[in-house]
DNA sequence: CACCAGGGTGGTT
DNA sequence: AACCACCATGGT
C-alpha cells in the first residue's frame, strides 16, 4: 500500500500546498478550531473578522465579554448560542492559565487532557489544536481521513490502523507535513466522490489523476 | 428545496 | 460501546 511520504507527495502535486492553517497566533487557532465545527471555514472566518474588528481576539477580553455580544459575533459560523458559550468558557480557563504561552510550555499528553477537558474541544479539536496552535506531532484523524485510508487498505481495515499508517511522521515529528497531509486529505475528501469507495484508486493508480474527476 | 460543511454533547439502548 | 437528536447559519 502507498507509503505516507507518497500520499503526501501525490496529494501535494494534485492540489498544491494548502497553508493551514490561516489564523494569527494560538489563540487564533483554537478559537477557529471551534468556531469551523461542522461548517465551512468561509463561515468561520467571517465570524473571526467580527471578533477581531471588536476587539475580542484575545483570551483576556473573550474572556470578559458578554454572551450576547458574542453571539452577535460568531452567529455566521452556525450553532452561535452554544460555540459563544464554549468560546468564552475556554477563554477564561487560558486566562486564568496565564495564557497560551503557558500552555504551549506543557507536555503533550497532558495538554491533550486539558484540552479534552474543555468544553467544546473533543478529540478531533483537540488533536487539531496540538498540532496547529502548539505545533506538536500528532495525527488529526476526521471523518475525511478515516475514509481515505480505509479505501487506500483496502477491505481489511479495522480503523485503528489509522495511527500506525502515520507513525513515520509522528515519530519523527514532522510536523510540517502532518500539518500539510491533513489539510491536503479535507481538501481531497471534499472533492472527490463520497459515494463510489472505487474512487480511492485515484491516488493508487498514478494514470488516474488525483483531482480530476 | 434538500443537502452538506475542517464536531461536540448529553441521553438512550 | 454504539446509536441518537440536537445545535443553526450559509452556500450550492
Amino acid at each position: 500500500m502507498l507509503s505516507v511520504q507518497a500520499l503526501l507527495t501525490r496529494l501535494e502535486q494534485a492540489y498544491g500546498a494548502q497553508q493551514w492553517w490561516p489564523a494569527d497566533g494560538a489563540f487564533e487557532v483554537i478559537v477557529g478550531a471551534v468556531l469551523v465545527q461542522r461548517t465551512t471555514w468561509h463561515n468561520a472566518a467571517a465570524a473571526i473578522g467580527i471578533l477581531r474588528a471588536r476587539g475580542l481576539l484575545s483570551c483576556k477580553a473573550l474572556a470578559s465579554a458578554r454572551i450576547r455580544r458574542l453571539e452577535s459575533c460568531v452567529r455566521t459560523a452556525g450553532f452561535y448560542r452554544t460555540k459563544a458559550v464554549r468560546l468564552r468558557a475556554i477563554a477564561r480557563h487560558v486566562r486564568d492559565c496565564g495564557g497560551v504561552d503557558v500552555l504551549a510550555g506543557r507536555p503533550t499528553a497532558g495538554l491533550r487532557d486539558e484540552l479534552l477537558g474543555l468544553p467544546g474541544i473533543g478529540e478531533e479539536t483537540a488533536d487539531a489544536i496540538l498540532l496547529y496552535a502548539f505545533d506538536r506531532p500528532v495525527w488529526v484523524s476526521d471523518a475525511y481521513s478515516r475514509r481515505l485510508l480505509a479505501r487506500l487498505a483496502g477491505d481489511d481495515w479495522s480503523g485503528a490502523h489509522e495511527s500506525s499508517y502515520v507513525e513515520p511522521l509522528v515519530r519523527r515529528g514532522n510536523t510540517r507535513a502532518l500539518k500539510e497531509l491533513h489539510a491536503l486529505v479535507v481538501e481531497h475528501g471534499k472533492r472527490c466522490c463520497k459515494t463510489q469507495p472505487e474512487c480511492a484508486r485515484c491516488i493508487l493508480r498514478t494514470r488516474c489523476e488525483v483531482g480530476r474527476h
